[in-house]
DNA sequence: TGTAAAGTCTATAGTAACCATAGGGTCAAG
DNA sequence: CTTGACCCTATGGTTACTATAGACTTTACA
């Protein structure tokens, strides 16, 4: 099949499949005489592998460390484990900067409420105030 | 004060101000016959501002937005209002996706308990799995 | 059979918000 | 007077793609 099917079957853009191709996250296809690539159907499931792995969330890099142990079984799973443990780790501290960063911004959000013009608007206020080292809505504790 | 001052004072790298700079985010300072860029204490004000605001996860061109509010300050708070709730909504629906994504990660990590090798890893099972349209502990609701 | 549209190719540049480097000039201390 | 710390501009790197340009191939239709 042709790189236009594949990018369909896999819902995977044209160039994203070069791209995986470039970062050798998937096999060479054979040519064509016209120089198109001409692809199996084990891409379709070396193509779905990455784009499930991307959709956990991993970078290429390890995507990349990923297929090494595929390909060589012999290696222990504990590496694999790590490489998970360190993503979820990786996603909890993320949660959390982002459920503070959701309080600080409601709290600012809360500074307008009933003034019309931004002279007088109590979020730019907060931020300015920020700005100068006083304390704000926003990033107190 | 130069450069390397201001960037001790604002904990900001010097390639930043710089950056900063060129984006039109603060001041024009006035130059040394060296050409060394000389600021004033309201340099410091506005990268702080600047800081301040990225800190809430604003982007630059939110914060350019913020900046025509802030200095022509007859324009309505509304749209620093509304520029705030679309971004407290990003940051719900990111918090909401990480959350899911560290469920799927646990999922996955959970599937790797026992065995010793790669060839057995519940993990790699699992995503090969998915990559070949099967359900599999991570992406199952 | 001609031709126009759709698909493919490579190479390059753009995205966001910086950080790092190269290759140079400037300044203060010993 | 020289050494090291600082500053300057310009450019390239980061991540995972997406978009574009310019050329070739294939397919569909008249």
């Amino acid at each position: 099949m042709k790189i236009g099917e594949l990018a369909v079957l896999t819902h995977c853009d044209v160039q994203t499949i070069r791209y995986y191709e470039k970062e050798g996250l998937i096999e060479l296809p054979s040519r064509l005489s016209s120089g198109y690539r001409q692809y199996e159907s084990r891409h379709e499931g070396q193509l779905n592998f990455v784009r499930h792995c991307r959709s956990l969330g991993m970078t290429i890099a390890e995507i990349k460390l990923l297929l090494a142990f595929k390909y060589q079984p012999q290696l222990g799973c504990k590496e694999i484990d790590d490489l998970l443990l360190q993503q979820i780790e990786r996603t909890r501290v993320q949660i959390k900067s982002l459920q503070a960063l959701e309080k600080q911004l409601r709290s600012l959000s809360a500074s307008c409420q009933e003034t019309r013009t931004a002279s007088e608007c109590g979020i730019l206020k907060n931020l300015t105030e920020a700005a100068n080292g006083r304390p704000c809505d926003c990033h107190h504790h």
